[in-house]
RNA sequence: GGCGACGUAGCCAAGUGGUAAGGCGGAGCUCUGCAAAAGCUCUAUUCCCCAGUUCGAAUCUGGGCGUCGCCUCCA
């Protein structure tokens, strides 16, 4: 078996043949950073992380690059709405998007490229785009001509004579056809501007993706990607722009992933109906998030709900405790064989256009018969190929959620000192700050069941439970935990 | 209006011709002073509806109904 993808150019699911044999070069559009990052961007680019991680896994050296669009129509508005340069603004939220990304455990890109670091690339293309006639310059900017390009629509399934039929030429654009798009945008006073030959500007969208793959990886390249809604117009206008001057097709396989939905209705800029992914992150484990997200199909809508997330977060740590039993069973006669069908399972799903759906379920069968497993001396065969399938899915039980930022206690640390405090004379005694009052009210209890006093055992776990901390027993000792959110 | 996707248990979800994966939740039991964790067992005669093709359909065809996406900035 091998990795078959499905590939939106040809609406099918396609063998996945590397187009040299010196890599993998996929290129996926990034974040354009005018405003927060949402959980609909961290599906999409979880998923291409993922679908990197397996390509890496199969033996591929995979060059891996992820642009960022770093000037744009709304960044520009932001900046006169909060008063601070277009260019702070940007670093403010990609600064944010970077360290959301590093939480979910997405990998850093190869390259990260951004348009205004490809701007003499991004000319020269437009310069090569209006020498063979696919491009034009009038007063307000240099657009592509739709017309020249016979192929326009083929990826997106659009007909152009439909698609003109309802587009209209926005006041102040002087195009000449409605379809045609801005490839160049001079710049109005105050605006962000780079020098051309055709006036000082800034680049519109679509033309830095051009322009920076054609840099960075040449045609065609392997894979393409990003969320669906970009089939539409972006990734059909990169396609006219770059087929219309190099000469190779500009990607083989294109992969779109499906758009998350919030109450129903799609995550986006303009509907404003999201929270921050940075401070959703503050309340959920990431992991969690991506167990959620590799949980349902990459293609498939996905309706998010809070809900969904306490769901994946109780399924992982059912998959972390089979890990931690199966890695301390005692190994015996080694007998890989066990879990072999597992093994093939999990890899067969993957194989079959990125089913981490069905991957999941053979390592959730795995979990299931990790006792059995365990029993049979087959723990470490099986706790080795946990740890590689979750490594692979980014969810590794060895980088597993501590608790989240910032100090659970701090809020209501203060009023539970003070309480166990005023409740036993051996905390007040001991002069320690939250963390040791806890400890010190645990060995009060500890000391009380010991002694069979279980009416004072339970008034130290309901004093404690009264301040969001949990108590655990077992072989071990005592453990606590803090409720988040305090 | 045009194009496209989807509709599977209480919730989420895989499965695209051979007789319904998996997760969450729920129920019972074991263990535990209590609790948690963990373990064991159970939880869809049926896949939105109606017709058709077939020995056989959740899967194919036709027709409904419903939801969502793209067609404008979007991952």
């Amino acid at each position: 078996m091998s990795l078959r993808l499905y590939n939106t150019r040809t609406r099918s699911v396609e063998q996945f043949v590397p187009l040299r044999d010196d890599g993998v070069r996929v290129y996926v559009c990034g974040l354009t950073p005018s405003a927060e990052a949402h959980l609909g961007h961290a599906r999409s680019f979880m998923f291409f992380d993922v679908l990197r991680r397996y390509l890496v896994h199969l033996g591929y050296r995979v060059t891996f690059v992820q642009n960022v669009t770093d000037v744009d129509d709304r960044s520009i508005e932001a900046s006169r709405t909060l008063a601070k340069p277009w260019y702070e603004v940007i670093e403010h939220f990609f600064g944010s998007f970077k360290r959301s990304m590093d939480r979910l455990g997405v990998l850093e890109p190869d390259r990260e490229p951004r348009a205004t670091a490809y701007v003499p690339q991004i000319v020269e293309l437009i310069a090569a785009l209006i020498a063979t006639g696919h491009a034009y310059a009038v007063g307000d900017g240099v657009y592509f001509d739709v017309k020249s390009f016979p192929r326009y629509g083929k990826l997106s399934g659009r007909n152009v004579a439909e698609l003109r039929v309802g587009a209209r030429i926005a006041p102040g654009e002087e195009k000449r056809d409605p379809l045609d798009f801005a490839l160049w945008k001079f710049a109005k006073p105050g605006e962000p501007a780079w020098a051309s030959p055709w006036g000082e500007g800034r680049p519109g969208w679509h033309i830095e993706c051009s322009a920076m793959s054609h840099s960075l990886l040449g045609e065609p390249f392997d894979i393409h990607g990003g969320g669906e809604d970009l089939i539409f117009p972006h990734h059909e206008n990169e396609i006219a722009q770059s087929e219309s001057v190099f000469p190779a097709p500009m990607a083989n396989f294109w992969m779109h992933g499906g758009l998350l939905q919030f109450d129903g209705k799609k995550m986006s800029k303009s509907l404003g109906n999201f929270e921050p992914l940075s401070t959703l992150l503050d309340r959920h484990d990431p992991q969690a998030i991506r167990l959620l997200f590799l949980r349902t199909g990459y293609r498939k809508p996905m309706n998010f709900t809070e809900d969904a997330i306490d769901s994946a977060t109780s399924g992982l740590r059912k998959l972390y405790a089979a890990y931690d039993l199966l890695r301390s069973a005692p190994p015996r006669e080694a007998d890989g064989a066990t879990v072999t069908p597992f093994r093939e399972r999990f890899f067969g799903a993957l194989d079959d256009d990125m089913n981490t759906s069905a991957a999941l379920a053979a390592l959730f069968d795995v979990a299931g018969a990790a006792p059995q497993l365990a029993g049979e001396g087959g723990g470490p065969q099986a706790a080795a190929l946990l740890h590689e399938a979750l490594e692979l899915l980014g969810i590794s039980p060895h980088r597993r959620a501590r608790l989240p930022a910032g100090d659970p206690l701090a809020a209501a640390g203060p009023a539970l000192l003070a309480r166990l405090r005023e409740a036993f004379a051996e905390v007040a005694e001991a002069d320690g700050d939250v963390r040791a009052a806890i400890d010190a009210a645990i060995a009060i209890r500890n000391r009380a069941r010991r002694n069979k006093d279980f009416a004072l055992a339970d008034r130290v776990r309901n004093l404690l439970a009264d301040g969001g901390i949990t108590l655990a027993d077992s072989k071990e000792g005592t453990t606590w935990t803090a409720a988040s959110g305090g």
